[in-house]
DNA sequence: CTAAAACTTCAAGTAAACTTGAAGTCAAGA
DNA sequence: TCTTGACTTCAAGTTTACTTGAAGTTTTAG
């Protein structure tokens, strides 16, 4: 474990995992991924640049709010190749995420009136029930748990 | 594949399928974890009460804001065992999820405001940015993919 | 009554996002 | 110099939420 000095000109994997809160694996398999890179020592060690821990923050943050690492990766593949971005570049792709997520709150915003309004009421018509709409956009998402940040179920009712 | 002649009093997983839009797989595979129950035709065939379709509705839609189905099971196991759940039973399940959904939108919206403020801001001290807290309660999520509701980033940009 | 459609079980496969473990190499402090 | 701790690769395992396929049974329409 490296302790700063003056200012560290590159990280160690152990670095990056301390300062992000991943796991060392996380790392290497997000490289795997072609989400982050490195350089190597002569030992074959990684060496990371610094930006690579608001690479790796952006990468989390994105997966809250329910983006794939392929996404995350196409939206990251918009950063400059090459040299380290600078702070307009990161405002750009904050600029190009913004509608998405604003998209995104939108929708679940209408689900919760939907629910509010829909769940309670008792139809028994359940073909004009939005409830039962299950031709729209969210019908088929794939495989897997889908999960997004906060509480759950559990959490809730523990608290109440 | 039965037609509906006046009100059928039990549907088979087929019918169940068709009205939902999940595979009949995806249906037994829900009840293996007790998500939705049915009783057997002597030629041991699966026959499901009417509200199951309510059930099944209500299990989709939680899954698009991102519950996975252990915690739906452990919503929907506040319903009464035995009868068909009233209306206002389902009300009652409602209300409590509501303000967990509130809570929900809140934070992807505390998430947007912060993106916008911190992501282009540049910082340097990277300890003070929102960006590089990553030990908030969204921290551990666990393995596997999580993905939400809404378009890919790649959809926003074929958009424009 | 019979053929086709729909159903049954069970085992295995898939995808995403990692983690774990084995077996070995590198780096840093005493 | 030596001994840890940190690192390396690679293969295999984990979880969630299903799907697919095989091999056989039931239901229903004609």
């Amino acid at each position: 474990m490296q302790t700063t000095r003056w200012q560290k000109t590159s990280l160690s994997i152990g670095d990056v995992a301390r300062r992000t809160g991943l796991n060392t694996s996380a790392l290497r398999f997000y490289e795997e991924k072609a989400l982050i890179e490195s350089l190597r020592t002569p030992g074959n060690q990684r060496r990371y640049a610094r930006d690579v821990i608001r690479r790796v923050s952006f990468i989390r943050a994105a997966q809250r709010v329910g983006l794939t690492l392929e996404e995350v990766r196409a939206m990251l593949d918009d950063l400059p190749a090459g040299r380290p971005p600078t702070r307009a570049d990161w405002q750009e792709l904050a600029r190009r995420w913004k509608p998405w997520l604003d998209e995104r709150i939108a929708a679940l915003e209408r689900l919760r009136d939907q629910l509010s309004s829909c769940i309670g009421c008792g139809c028994l018509s359940l073909d004009s029930c939005a409830l039962y709409n299950h031709g729209d956009a969210a019908g088929s998402l794939g495989p897997g748990p889908r999960y997004l940040l906060g509480d759950s179920p559990e959490d809730l009712r523990a608290r109440n």
